[in-house]
RNA sequence: GUGGCUGUAGCUCAGGGGUAGAGCCCCGGAUUGUGAUUCCGGUUGUCGCGGGUUCAAAUCCCGUCAGCCACCCCA
């Protein structure tokens, strides 16, 4: 017998519950993205497998899930999404007055090994600013990626954004003589540093002949390596986001594109993992879309920033409020009498219509029942109707205190029940019986 | 691609040669117009898979697959 089908290797399964928390870390994503006055788009999923090619290289294919299609062509679930931007702001560049802020949350596919904050699928939030020189549009998407860090809860005790430079990187190498054939070599190696032994290190540098000294000194010349990173450091300084900012030069980032500052966002003490990362990549409209646009973005998986939340204490709690409320019903309409099963259907409608959250047993079930089902689905307020009809029990179910009306007057009860029963369970009201305040509705 | 740990009920896990266990969850009842607690009853398994040793394997051995973690990589 089979066992039945579990999902591929790397991919996931999301219960409500999961499809809850993901869609808190979207819609933080997309407020705050709105916030700053960027835009949302969206690409396709499967793309020409030369798009990645001519951006990476050959070596990339490995990582791929691609395939050939009916038609012959060779293609790519997308693993990233600059290459699709590339295209499309290149495309249709003359349409959008410059400067582009665009943000987009997709998902994409990468065939590699997965392991705790990487999968072989994964939600990405992608914001990149287009047409715009000026470190002014770094220091705005630093201040962005900041903020929603913020959203999500976390303090300048949580996280730091780091930052660098690529082109002081640069500069400095041309000083020491490196050939721009070497450049990415070099740029590597330094990458590697911190994780590389230091008789190590200085062998790989020996080539090129640079004493390792002479790389900690330029590291610890911290922004004065550069205008770029005092002008986005001062900018970030003016919002009051100084606290979270940190000049460090080791931050190199893997990627040969990359021209300008670069920045990554770390969680501190738990485990330095990066949360977010990006930066200035002028070349790649031209090489992608023919069109020379300056550009620099930063992404943010949703991986990491999951796992994040959920161990940080204050964030943990956020996500778990909105999760736990995007789960339950505002409004359970108890039926004590089946005769009237038609009538709780039109009052049920009724509040449907006032746009609350209802919910209520489809088939005969005692009524004991009916409050339990009405309490673990989270509901603030009870709607009884029963042999009386068309008068009404309304009660609410955190004071459990009831009140009868008419019919009609239904939806404004029930609204007042409902905020009524906000305030006891958020300990603004008193509660009149007493009763302690349920976990869970609390807080 | 390399290495470590783990696979037993829907979930968390115990059992380390002698017929498969506990807690939680779920369902029903005590309770025919009111939620908690409690109590009673009930369902669920090729012990990951394949082979070997043995009178006998969930248990020991070999292999394999899967999951987790770390390395490599990380657009």
């Amino acid at each position: 017998m089979a066992k039945g089908f579990q999902t591929l290797k790397g991919f996931r399964d999301f219960y409500p519950e999961d499809c809850a928390a993901r869609n808190y870390i979207f819609n933080t994503w997309r407020r705050v993205a709105h916030r700053y006055g960027f835009v949302e788009y969206e690409g396709p999923v499967l793309e020409p497998t030369d798009l990645y090619k001519k951006k990476s290289g050959d070596e990339i294919v490995g990582q791929l899930f691609c395939f050939t299609d009916k038609g012959d062509r060779d293609v790519s679930m997308r693993p990233e999404l600059t290459p699709t931007l590339a295209r499309m702001a290149a495309a249709r560049q003359r349409d959008f007055k410059k400067p582009l802020r665009w943000f987009s949350i997709g998902q994409f596919f990468r065939y590699e090994k997965h392991q705790k904050g990487r999968g072989r699928e994964f939600y990405q939030f992608n914001c990149d600013i287009l047409g715009e020189e000026s470190a002014a549009a770094d220091a705005e998407l630093a201040a962005l990626a900041v903020d929603i860090m913020r959203e999500l809860g976390f303090n300048e005790e949580d996280f730091r954004l780091r930052i660098s430079d690529r082109q002081a990187w640069t500069n400095f190498a041309t000083d020491k003589g490196v050939s721009d054939e070497d450049l990415s070599t070099f740029l590597q190696i330094v990458d590697k540093m911190e994780r590389t032994k230091p008789e190590d290190f200085a062998k790989a540098l020996a080539p090129f002949s640079i004493e390792p000294t002479d790389i900690e000194a330029f590291i610890a010349s911290g922004a004065d390596a550069s205008e770029n990173l005092q002008l986005i450091v001062n900018d970030l300084t003016a919002r009051g986001m100084g606290d979270y900012v940190e000049v460090d030069l080791s931050i190199v980032r893997g990627l040969a594109y990359y021209t300008g500052p670069v920045f990554e966002i770390f969680d501190i003490g738990k485990g330095m993992r990066a949360v977010a990362g990006g930066g200035r990549y002028d070349q790649l409209l031209g090489l992608i879309g023919g069109v020379d646009m300056a550009a620099c973005g930063f992404a943010m998986g949703d991986m990491v920033i999951t796992d994040l939340v959920r161990e940080t204490e204050e964030p943990g709690e956020m996500m778990a409020e909105v999760v736990a409320e995007s789960q339950s019903v505002e409004v359970y309409v108890v039926v004590a009498d089946e005769e009237k099963r038609p009538e709780a259907s039109r009052v049920i409608q009724l509040l449907r219509d006032s746009d609350l959250r209802v919910a209520s047993s489809m088939t005969p079930t005692k009524l004991g029942k009916q409050f339990q089902t009405a309490e673990q689905m989270g509901a603030y307020c009870a709607v009884l109707i029963g042999s009386e009809y068309p008068q009404v029990t309304v009660k609410n179910l955190v004071a459990r205190e009831e009140n009868t009306c008419d019919v009609e007057e239904v939806v404004d009860e029930v609204t007042d029940t409902i905020v009524e029963s906000e305030m006891v369970s958020l300990g603004i009201l008193d509660n009149p019986e007493g009763v302690e305040a349920e976990e869970g509705k609390s807080s």
